[in-house]
DNA sequence: AACCGTGTCAAACATTTGCTTGATAAAACC
DNA sequence: GGTTTTATCAAGCAAATGTTTGACACGGTT
C-alpha cells in the first residue's frame, strides 16, 4: 500500500514516512479513497467528504490536489486504467483471460464496478477519455478470436468483435446482476465460493463455443 | 405501496380527459416520469424536480401520491416489473427469447437501464423487494437448459443457473457496456442498426453452445 | 346554495453538497 | 537564519435537493 516514492531531485530529507507532510503519500491516499467511494456508488453518488473521511485527510486537499469531484474522478479513472493494463499479460489465452477477468471482483471489486458505472453514465464518445487505451487493449482479444473463426472453429456467421463484448459482459455478471444471481442460483453472488464457481462457468462457456485453450 | 385506486363509486363523470383533475391519470403521468428519470440517471441521479418537469405536474404532488422519493421509486419497481412480467409470452424459445431481450432496448431501454442501476446498488437480499417475482420467472428458463442439458446437448459440467445468467448478461450488453462497443465495434451502441446485429449475434451464441430452437 | 373532502399549486425550509477563503506551520531555498 | 514556497487544516458559503406548509379551487353531496 504505501508507497515511499523517492522525490524528483535528491534531496537530503528525513525518511519519507517520518515526514509530517508528504504530497505523493496524500495524493495516494486520495485516490485510493476514491476509487472504493467512486466503486461503491458511482459519480453522483459518492461524496467528497466521504472520500476525505476514507483517506483521513482533510476535505479541502481534493481540490487542492485534484482541482474538485471531476477532476478526481478523471485521475483515479485514469490511474485504474494502467493498472489493469498491467494486470493482463499479454498472450494468455481468452477463455483463461475471462476466466481471471471474473474472479478478479473477488481481489479488486472496483475494477469491474467502475466500468459498469461508467457504461451506465455514458452518453457518448465525447466524454469517454480511455477510449482510445481500452480499445486498444481489447483489440488483441478480438484479434484472437478472428484468427480462431479463420482456423474453422468458430462459424463465419460470428462476429468476433459482437463475440468478446458478450463474453465479457458474461464475465462481469456478479457485478452486474447480483440481484438476479441471488435469486436464479440461491447463494450470496459476492461469496468466494460463488465467484469462483461463476469464473469457472465463465470458463466453461468460453471453451464450449470453440476457444480452446492450446 | 402502489393501489390503483378505483374510484369506490361508479361516478357518471365527464369523459376523464376533460377533467382539470384527475387522480388516476396524474399518478400514472408520474409514474412514467419516473421511470424515465430513474432509468436515465439511476436513483441517487434522478431528480424530483427533473421528474415533476417530466410529467408537467406540481413537484409536491409527487410526495402526496408517493410519499417522497423513496416510495416512488419503490411504486415504478413494481410497476415495470409487472410490465416485464406481461411482456415475456411463456413457451418462447430460449434463443429467440434472448433475442427479443437484447431488442427490447430499442422500444423501451427503460427496463434493461432500471434492472441495471439496481444490480449496482444491490447490497444484499433484504432490499430487493422483486426477487420471488424475478426468480419465479427466470425459473421456468432454467429448467429449459436443465431439460436440454438432460437432452444431451448440453454438456454435464454446465451450470444452467449460471448459463442464464451469463446470457442475460451478455443480451444486456448494449446496455451496461455501451462505452466497450464503441470502442471495439466503432459504431454507436445505441444505434437502431447495431442493435439489431448484435440481438441477431446473441441468437447466434445461444444456438452455437446447442440450444436449438425446436 | 352552502359545505366539505381532496387534488393541485407556489413558496419556503432544513439539510446536504461541492467548493472557496484565510490562516498556519512544515519544508525548501539562499 | 531568514525568506519563500507549499502542504494542511478549520470554518464558512452559495447552490441544490427532498420535503413541508399553507392556501385554494374543483367536484361531488346535501
Amino acid at each position: 500500500m504505501y508507497n515511499p516514492r523517492v522525490p524528483s531531485k535528491p534531496r537530503r530529507s528525513p525518511k519519507p514516512h517520518e515526514r509530517q507532510r508528504d504530497p505523493d503519500h496524500t495524493r495516494k491516499l486520495i485516490l485510493d479513497a476514491a476509487a472504493a467511494e467512486f466503486s461503491a456508488h458511482g459519480y453522483v453518488g459518492a461524496r467528497i467528504r466521504a472520500i476525505a473521511a476514507r483517506a483521513g485527510v482533510n476535505q479541502q486537499l481534493i481540490s487542492y490536489y485534484f482541482d474538485g469531484k471531476e477532476g478526481l474522478y478523471q485521475a483515479m479513472s485514469q490511474q485504474w486504467q494502467q493498472r489493469q493494463r498491467e494486470l493482463v499479460p499479454p498472450g494468455t489465452p481468452l477463455p483463461e483471460q475471462l476466466r481471471r477477468y471474473a474472479l478478479e471482483v473477488l481481489h479488486n471489486p472496483e475494477g469491474p464496478r467502475l466500468l459498469a458505472w461508467s457504461g451506465l453514465q455514458y452518453t457518448g464518445p465525447d466524454d469517454d477519455p480511455d477510449r482510445a487505451s481500452r480499445t486498444r487493449q481489447l483489440a488483441d482479444s478480438v484479434d484472437e478470436l478472428r484468427a480462431v473463426q479463420e482456423s474453422g472453429r468458430l462459424p463465419a456467421e460470428v462476429d468476433p468483435a459482437c463475440l468478446l463484448v458478450m463474453l465479457m459482459a458474461a464475465a462481469m455478471a456478479t457485478t452486474t446482476l447480483p440481484q438476479v444471481i441471488e435469486g436464479v442460483c440461491g447463494t450470496d453472488p459476492k461469496s468466494a465460493g460463488f465467484v469462483e464457481h461463476f469464473a469457472d462457468q465463465v470458463a466453461v462457456l468460453a471453451r464450449l463455443i470453440g476457444l480452446e485453450p492450446a
